[in-house]
RNA sequence: GGCGCAGUAGCCAAGUGGUAAGGCAAUGGUCUGCAACACCAGUAUGCACCGGUUCAAAUCCGGUCUGCGCCU
């Protein structure tokens, strides 16, 4: 880490100082599944005197605790966690859900005089809450979604990306017809906002972080974290995975649920129905989850100002703590040390 | 030893004379209310090897190697 920045410095750096000061602090700690984001969570929130907020869109909910490798009570030393098992799995969560909530968490942790450690692999979720992007236009009528869907359904995605290209074509060149959901999405925005969804997100996507923030991501080695994911599916197993999706298939979860679209849940809901072997169940949810990893080092990869931790670079947990804790001095996230070398 | 069948990308696989389909994996990317979602883009100057026929061969012919099956 460097701190180029200062190299260029444009004439307002005094009143962005001062701005600056003003911001509350929040750290970041994310990474792929199966990186070992947990354990080193709990020491860092122990070092900073923080809380942590799960930034997990399945962690959520109750009753997923295999499958979404839930941290375990014991495993929190004491160290208050925040945004896990708030939610019955039936119910619906988002982004925006995630943001408010997240928001609200923060809010008490400050108060009570602590910083807020977001902690988990949603990177969406994470960019909401540091950007704090605008969610606000949703009337939640889900009558227009649903007719779209149907269009989908009936006359095909061509159809409905024709419908999206006649009133914003910037969104209608930028979304695959085949993506249906972004399509819907746009044309939903649309129609509530009456502007593009296009010329919203050109807009949201300059935003500032309103925090003095530090964004941690926990990666390794690509074979390595591959070979742990596998390890660590068939150490779900092991601990009565199968179980966990039979119980919650027993209570009614269907895979039409936000929540049963997890890796873990969706592939073995699939097997329960007969749909396919455990076998071959097991095989999709490595290879899903494999994949899952891939797409959020490539999110990560493409967010702003991000601290990038190479696993293998340090001999232990305590090592990366230690790098950890001087860029946050260095950045002002936490209070320089007097007297520190 | 003889006969037959097969050998195309990391894997599966189509193509049987006209200039290498497709799928999976791997890789890279998109993402601003379903995000553990949804989606997009590449990837064989070369078809086991050597030689021949032909304007043209993964495709035809001869030989070699390897695998499988059958026979003695």
């Amino acid at each position: 880490m460097n701190n180029g920045s200062e190299k260029h410095n444009p004439e307002g750096i005094k009143t962005g100082f001062a701005k600056e000061r003003e911001k509350k602090p929040l750290i970041i700690l994310t990474g792929p599944t199966a990186a070992g984001k947990t354990a080193l969570s709990i020491a860092l929130a122990k070092a900073v005197d923080g809380e942590i907020i799960s930034a997990d869109s399945m962690q959520v909910y109750r009753g997923m605790d295999i499958g979404s490798a839930k941290i375990r009570p014991e495993e929190m030393q004491g160290v208050p966690h925040h945004l896990i098992d708030v939610l019955e799995p039936d119910e619906e969560f988002h982004v925006a859900r995630f943001q408010q909530m997240a928001k609200a968490c923060m809010e008490e942790i400050w108060e009570r005089g602590k910083i807020p450690i977001l902690v988990g692999g949603t990177g969406f979720y994470i960019q909401a809450v540091l950007y704090d992007i605008d969610f606000t236009e949703n009337s939640g009528d889900m009558s227009y979604r649903r007719k779209l869907e149907q269009i989908a359904r009936e006359s095909g995605p061509d159809v409905l990306h024709r419908m999206l290209a006649a009133v914003d074509e910037r969104s209608a060149e930028q979304i695959p017809a085949n993506n249906v959901k972004r399509v819907i999405r746009a044309l939903e925005y649309f129609r509530e906002a009456g502007e593009p969804i296009s010329a919203h997100n050109e807009r949201e996507r300059q935003r500032l972080s309103p925090y003095r923030a530090a964004y941690f991501v926990l990666n390794r080695d690509r074979a390595e974290l591959y070979s742990r994911i596998e390890r660590r599916v068939d150490e779900m197993l092991q601990e009565g995975l199968l179980d966990e999706v039979r119980a919650l298939r027993d209570r009614g979860c269907t895979r039409g649920m936000v929540s049963m679209q997890g890796l873990g849940y969706k592939e073995l809901l699939d097997h329960l129905d007969g749909n396919c072997t455990l076998e071959e169940a097991v095989c999709r949810l490595k290879r899903d989850t494999r994949h899952f990893a891939k797409r959020q080092l490539t999110w990560f990869r493409r967010e702003r100002d991000v601290c990038w931790i190479q696993r293998e670079e340090f001999p232990d947990d305590a090592a990366i703590l230690k790098h950890m804790l001087e860029i946050l001095r260095a950045r002002g996230v936490l209070p320089k040390q007097n007297g520190e070398p």
